[in-house]
DNA sequence: TGCAAAATAGCACGATCGTTCGTTTTATTT
DNA sequence: AAATAAAACGAACGATCGTGCTATTTTGCA
C-alpha cells in the first residue's frame, strides 16, 4: 500500500495510518502502562489457547488484577482480542520485517525475511502465530474482530509480494516469473512448516521448508548461496 | 501402515482397526441412528464453529433434543469431538481417497488426490476442514481429542506419503527424488489454499494450487497432462 | 497538602457451559 | 399384553462467561 525501505530504516511501519502513536511521546500515565501490560499477558495466552480461547476472567487472575479492572481498559472482550492483535503484529514486524529491511533489496532481503518468519512461526518460542490460528477459528465469523485479523495478515502479506517482486525487478527472478504464486507457494511452506511442527510434532519441519524455498529458486536456476 | 488397495476396491480403509464396525449388519436400533444423527449435525456445527466452539447445548438446539438426552450417548464433551472426528475422517476418506484408488496407481492417482483434496479443503461445499482448524485449536492442548485428531491427521498423511512413494517406484517422479518433501509442499500447497480460500476470500487459489502442483512436476521435467 | 480525575475493585446480573440424577417415555423382547 | 431394557427428558448443580453498576483507592497536578 504504502512506500516501505524509506529513509529511517526502522522507522518505516508496514502499517499506512500510525494508530495511536503520537501520545508515545509524552510520559505513559500510569493506565497505559497497565493496560500495556494487560496486552502482553493476553497475547501470551492467545498464542496458547487461540484469540477466542481468552477469556477476561483469566486475563485478569495472570495480571493479578480483578475482572472489572482489566475490562474497564477495553470495554469489551472484542476490543481485548482486538489489541492482542495489534501487538501481535507489531512484534511480528520487529522479528520478521526489520531484521529483513537490514539485508539487501532483493533475493538476499527475502531470504531473511522467509528465515524469520520461519522461525516466528515454528516456534523457537514456544507459541504459536496467531495469524495462522486466528485464520483458522475466524474464517466462518464475521465482525470486527475478523476484520483486524485479515487486515493485518493482508498487510503482511502485501509485504511478502513486494519482497518477491523486488526480487524480479532486480533480475533475480527472471521476467517473466509470476510474484503472487511465488509468494502463495511460500505462504504454503510457512503453513506446513507451522503444521507438521506445532501440532504433529516433527522435528525436521524446519529442513523441510528452506528445501522447499530452494526448490522454489531451483526451478528458476538460481545459484544456492 | 497396512497394505491399501488390495482386492475389494471399495472396501479398503486407511483405519488399519475396523473400529465400531461389523454391528453394521444388524438392523440399526433406534439408540444408533439417533446418535448417527447427532454425530452428523454435530460435524457440520464443527466446520463451522471448530471442535472447540461445539456445545451440547447447540447441538441439541439443532437436533431438537434435551441437552441430557444427547449427553448420554456419548458421555462426556471429549467423546463427541472424538466422534465428530471419526465421522469426518470417514467422509474425508470417501470424498478423496476412494476416488483416488479408481485412478491408475502412481503420478494419475496422485492427481486425483491432489485435486479431490484441493476441493474438499476449499470447501465447494461451504465448510472448513476439521484436520486444518483442529490443528491450530489442539496443537497446545493436549489429551484424548488431540490424540484422536493427531491420529487420523498422520493416517492421511501417509496415504498421501505412499502415493508419491508410489509414483517415485513407477518412475513418474526420478529415483533420487524425496518423497517426504514433494508430500509436505503438497500440504503447503493444500494450508495455503485452505487459509487464502477460506479466510481471505481469495477465489483465484484453487488455480494457485493447481500451480503449484504443476511447478512441483515441472522441475523434475514432467510434462503436463 | 489537598482535590479532581483516573484507575481499580467489588458485587451482582443473566446466560451458557458440562455434568449429574431421578423420572418418564419409548422400544424391544418375552 | 405384560415385562424389561433402552432412550430421552426435565430440573438442578456449580462454574465460568461478558458486562453493568457503584464504591474505593490511587494517581497526577495545582
Amino acid at each position: 500500500m504504502k512506500a516501505i525501505t524509506k529513509l529511517p530504516l526502522r522507522r518505516t511501519s508496514l502499517l499506512a495510518a500510525e494508530s495511536s502513536s503520537g501520545v508515545e511521546s509524552r510520559a505513559m500515565l500510569k493506565g497505559q502502562q497497565t493496560k500495556a501490560a494487560i496486552v502482553e499477558a493476553a497475547m501470551g495466552l492467545a498464542t496458547h489457547l487461540g484469540l477466542e480461547g481468552l477469556s477476561i476472567g483469566v486475563v485478569a487472575e495472570v495480571t493479578q488484577m480483578s475482572k472489572s479492572g482489566v475490562f474497564a481498559h477495553f470495554g469489551s472482550r472484542e476490543e481485548l482480542q482486538i489489541s492482542v492483535i495489534r501487538e501481535y503484529f507489531s512484534q511480528f514486524e520487529q522479528a520478521v520485517f526489520y531484521p529483513a529491511l537490514e539485508a539487501k533489496r532483493g533475493l538476499p532481503r527475502l531470504r531473511v525475511l522467509f528465515d524469520k518468519w520461519m522461525r516466528l512461526v515454528a516456534g523457537e518460542v514456544q507459541a504459536g502465530c496467531i495469524f495462522i490460528s486466528g485464520a483458522a477459528e475466524f474464517d466462518d465469523r464475521p465482525g470486527p474482530v475478523r476484520d483486524a485479523l485479515a487486515g493485518s495478515v493482508k498487510t503482511w502479506l502485501a509485504a511478502v509480494n513486494r519482497a518477491v517482486l523486488q526480487s524480479k525487478e532486480m533480475g533475480h527472478f527472471p521476467a517473466d516469473s509470476d510474484e503472487n504464486q511465488i509468494a502463495f507457494e511460500l505462504h504454503g511452506l510457512i503453513l506446513a512448516l507451522h503444521y507438521e511442527a506445532r501440532f504433529l510434532k516433527n522435528a525436521s519441519s524446519i529442513e523441510r521448508a528452506t528445501k522447499g524455498f530452494d526448490n522454489i529458486l531451483a526451478r528458476y536456476h538460481i545459484k544456492l548461496a
